[in-house]
DNA sequence: TTGCTGTTGTGTATTTTTTACACTAAGTAA
DNA sequence: TTACTTAGTGTAAAAAATACACAACAGCAA
């Protein structure tokens, strides 16, 4: 049974992972040729939402998105703002495009917006093609629509948020090493942290867990194994204590 | 010139004001009658959102609910979540209420929430009346819709919010004293705070600024008046460094 | 096997920030 | 003049943040 759109609200879901070098965004192709010429009219990236259906919670529709992107499920979402703005579909460009592959939407579709945190090396072989690709947040392609400002308001929110709760892991692989952990928070925060300090921060979270185990197949000294448990994070916050006033 | 609404799209503004007291919202009661009996068969309180216009931003309908339910314009305005849930509208009494009242309504209204910081003591006479009123929130009425939801969580978006940025300060008179100020972030964070130590912490703050003025008309000593510049807050503020890791 | 390379893992001293705490000053009203 | 109420202030102790350097370990190449 397919469920009819909304056809004036949409979902945008800003999907980052971490590659242990920087943080990126999963983007898609959009491409239009004249189908005269054949020549390239329009080639850029969009993060390419979904509309909302009839009778669809926002949170569902974005899972939705995330699925078809990823086909991962029970990730990480956080709707972070909502861009209404009367113009944003009327570049020229995405006018062409929208009239050209969409006739039926209209000119001014609200959007909901949301972040995900995915651990790239699980996303599964069949999603790895698809026009999509990984971009760096700090240095993006050419972007459709009002994306490049929802991206960059993303990340923003990610900063904020990955102060106050344990959300960082969500990028990683289940198994981590402390320097990935670091060089993760330095990443978004875009700060240098220091080692030493670092360690006796994370030593304090009782949710950071050390395995009997180490890191293999590097040329080096070889790190310690690292899990993070939400069960022992969800028994011991209980007062976040970090007043700044 | 009157433009038509977007029938499934609203916004929410949960206005904040601040008595010295308490932090309260404003809120517009909503009654029906049974036209036979004249008995009250419904009896609650709203926020009283409004459809989004089409070609309206999101942010400019929410400025209209605001003057529309205070009179005041370049009030503090934040958008903190947009709530969809295909349930949001469905509960008896809310039916009852739309079908009463709003026939043309949809079942399914997508709502953008904001929450907005104003001085109470500046809302202009001819707005007081309208059936509105201040609650305190940690004491609401019963509330329509999910409005309960809505609130709870504008508060803890402004509880985050007001750790990070200088807003408090819209929900005092253009002149204070410490002790006001004190007091309302002592009812938003809801903690006590030391008196001393809240000072020196004020005291750093370059952007509150004591005037060479007293208090007037109390039974004991006067206290020295502040103003807020913001000027002076975009000049130094610079980088917040609060790095929690 | 030895040594080279590159990354891991660790402790201490200093500075800064946060916390706890109690008495005098100023004005009004009786 | 006194009583009442709130304003205004400093210091010591504890906690948190910062800065900083070297030995240990594993792989690899000679």
């Amino acid at each position: 049974m397919v469920r009819p759109i909304i056809n004036n609200v949409s979902v945008d879901c800003v999907i980052f992972g971490f590659d242990n070098t920087s943080l990126n965004v999963l983007l898609t192709k959009r491409e239009l040729t004249d189908p005269e010429s054949g020549e390239v009219i329009l080639q850029d990236y969009t993060m390419q939402g979904h509309h909302v259906l009839e009778n669809e919670n926002l949170d569902n529709a974005a899972k939705r998105v995330l699925k078809d992107k990823t086909g991962l499920e029970n990730i990480f979402l956080k709707q972070f703002h909502t861009f209404g703005d009367t113009d944003r579909l009327l570049k020229e460009k995405d006018q062409l495009w929208l009239k050209t592959k969409f006739p039926m939407v209209l000119n001014h579709v609200i959007t909901v917006a949301y972040y995900s945190l995915v651990d790239s090396t699980k996303i599964k072989p069949d999603h790895q093609h698809q026009d999509s690709k990984w971009f760096p947040v700090n240095d993006l392609p050419e972007l459709g629509f009002d994306h490049e400002k929802i991206i960059k308001m993303a990340l923003e929110y990610l900063q904020e948020e990955i102060r106050r709760e344990p959300i960082g892991f969500e990028l990683l692989p289940e198994k981590f090493t402390l320097t990935q952990l670091q060089n993760l928070y330095e990443v978004i925060l875009n700060t240098a942290l220091d080692r030493r300090n670092f360690r006796k921060k994370v030593a304090q979270m009782k949710y950071v867990i050390p395995l009997n185990e180490k890191q293999k197949g590097v040329a080096h000294k070889p790190a310690q194994v690292f899990i993070f448990s939400r069960d022992v994070y969800d028994r011991t916050k209980k007062e976040k204590l970090d007043f700044s006033i």
